[in-house]
DNA sequence: GCCAACGTTGGC
DNA sequence: GCCAACGTTGGC
């Protein structure tokens, strides 16, 4: 089982809405790199829900993979924003998974304490410059992080 | 295959 | 709202 950390807007799909519908389609990952971890996350895979750009970024929940990598269904629908005129149905070029709520924690976990803990210094996530909207976590950091969450 | 221009991400 | 950093595009 691996771990992940997943970034997305509160605004646009935040924890709030995942507890709503239980399990959801995490799609519009349009970077091959992110892409490419999309493809290796296995259903029962762990992985943080992370607020990005808003007020105060941070660590809001947990969750977990429900299903494996599949083609993520925005990249055929041409009035989606999502939409990729160069994927096709028989090569399709993007991927999607779908996750579980798991719970969202009373106390976020912000990303100015995540720059604080030492233990997460080769995270991409606090590494200047890095813009990748989901990436693995090793199970040193995820403990790290529990420690710190289960503290706060 | 280089690289300038452009668009996007996301913290602040 | 600003802007640094980065990824992608497309001319050559």
């Amino acid at each position: 089982m691996a771990y992940w950390l997943m970034k997305s807007e509160p605004e646009t799909f935040g924890i709030e809405h995942l507890k709503a519908r239980g399990t959801a389609l995490w799609d519009g990952v349009r970077n091959y790199q992110a892409r490419n971890f999309l493809r290796q996350m296995a259903v029962g895979d762990e992985a943080l829900f992370y607020h990005s750009n808003t007020k105060v970024p941070g660590i809001v929940g947990q969750m977990t993979i429900s299903r494996a990598g599949y083609p993520d269904p925005t990249q055929f629908d041409p009035h989606h924003k999502y939409y990729d005129p160069k994927s096709t149905l028989d090569n399709p070029r993007w991927t999607g998974v779908d996750v579980k709520f798991g719970e969202i924690w009373s106390k976020q976990l912000p990303l100015e304490q995540l720059r604080l803990m030492p233990e997460l210094e080769s995270l991409a996530l606090v590494r200047r410059g890095n813009r990748l909207s989901l990436m693995p976590v090793s199970p040193a950091e995820w403990q790290a992080i529990m420690k710190k969450h289960q503290s706060l």
